[in-house]
DNA sequence: CGATACATGTAACCGGTTACATGATTTT
DNA sequence: AAAATCATGTAACCGGTTACATGTATCG
């Protein structure tokens, strides 16, 4: 049996279900309300997204609590679902995930903490750190070569990627400090 | 009449066109040999792409130049593509965008260069310091009332958002410096 | 001659955006 | 009673991704 492939959207949806059983209305809340705005909030995308997750038997209704708000259906993860939230989360960190989807590394982090053990999360801040450095090297590379050439407004973006990717990295190097110290004292 | 809105890979082509006229390879070898590579590659995006410029004649085909090499199209800006190009350089900073949309910001200011004069391109920069500082303060608030209760990984996805718009915000004021010296110098 | 780089495209699929539609419940 | 908020959805559109198709020129 073939892993469908999951949206981004989708993935985070699973994440926050795991959490806490809840329904589309509180996703959306979820994602407007928090830093999470980054992964859309908008029915047209959320209630799309939980029709097809449903439908794939990765997330399913509960009984819903008629105490007096009117059709408010609340979805739970299924083993299924489960399954499925972890993979996302223990899949490797690629040079391109680096490069165009920081967003989602992020996102995957967050979302760790009760599914996967701390060893994941160490493992996962291991490859970022090593994808991050190198990333940081070739970028440094390629503005030493072309830097001259450049026109101004080109090397300050330039200039601002560098700089969000060096913060990134000392961050990294913070972060599994932080779980490492965590793991220890538990 | 009204302005098509355009997609951040059709506004990357109109800016890399006005640098110079090429053809759709060039294009995409623009693309995944420098940082704009976030920008797509593949040509089932850039072609099609070509073609819709193209058909609002916001681009035309250049004489081709038949020196050996086979049916190479280089493509230029009109006018009309040039007027495209300056509107969207030329639009304000939303707070949306840096929440969502700093990787089109930044392409927007690497473009600016020999299109619009230092005035924008100053402009553009204080907008974006302010939204910037705007954003850093209000995930610093929500930081204060939520850490208490994140876990470990969300914390640190967290931060790593932080530390981030920190850079970015860090950035923007060196850059504002460098293009009022520039300015001067001139 | 075979491999690699040059060069351009098409078609199916998928999902996010926007806008619209509906109706209940709570607040003013 | 009107307005705002709660709550769920649908439909059209658009464009990016993936995979496929095709053929030339150059180089070893």
């Amino acid at each position: 049996m073939k892993q469908k492939l999951l949206s981004t959207l989708s993935c985070a949806i699973l994440g926050l279900l795991h959490q806490k059983p809840m329904s589309g209305y509180d996703l959306r809340k979820g994602f407007t309300s928090t830093p999470l705005i980054h992964f859309s909030d908008s029915p047209g995308s959320i209630y799309p997204a939980i029709g097809r997750l449903s439908r794939q038997g990765l997330i399913a209704r509960t009984a819903r609590e008629d105490s007096s708000r009117r059709e408010r259906q609340i979805f739970r993860l299924t083993p299924k679902g489960r399954g499925a939230l972890k993979r996302w989360l223990n899949k490797g960190v690629m040079r391109i995930d680096v490069i165009s989807g920081m967003d989602e590394l992020m996102l995957r982090l967050a979302l760790m903490d009760g599914v996967v053990d701390r060893i994941v999360t160490n493992r996962f801040l291991k490859a970022l750190q090593k994808e991050v450095n190198l990333y940081v090297a070739e970028l440094r590379k390629y503005y030493a070569l072309a830097t001259a050439t450049m026109p101004l407004s080109g090397r300050l973006a330039m200039e601002s990627g560098m700089d969000g990717y060096r913060a990134q990295a000392r961050w990294v190097g913070r972060a599994i400090a932080e779980v490492k110290r965590n793991r220890r004292l538990k």
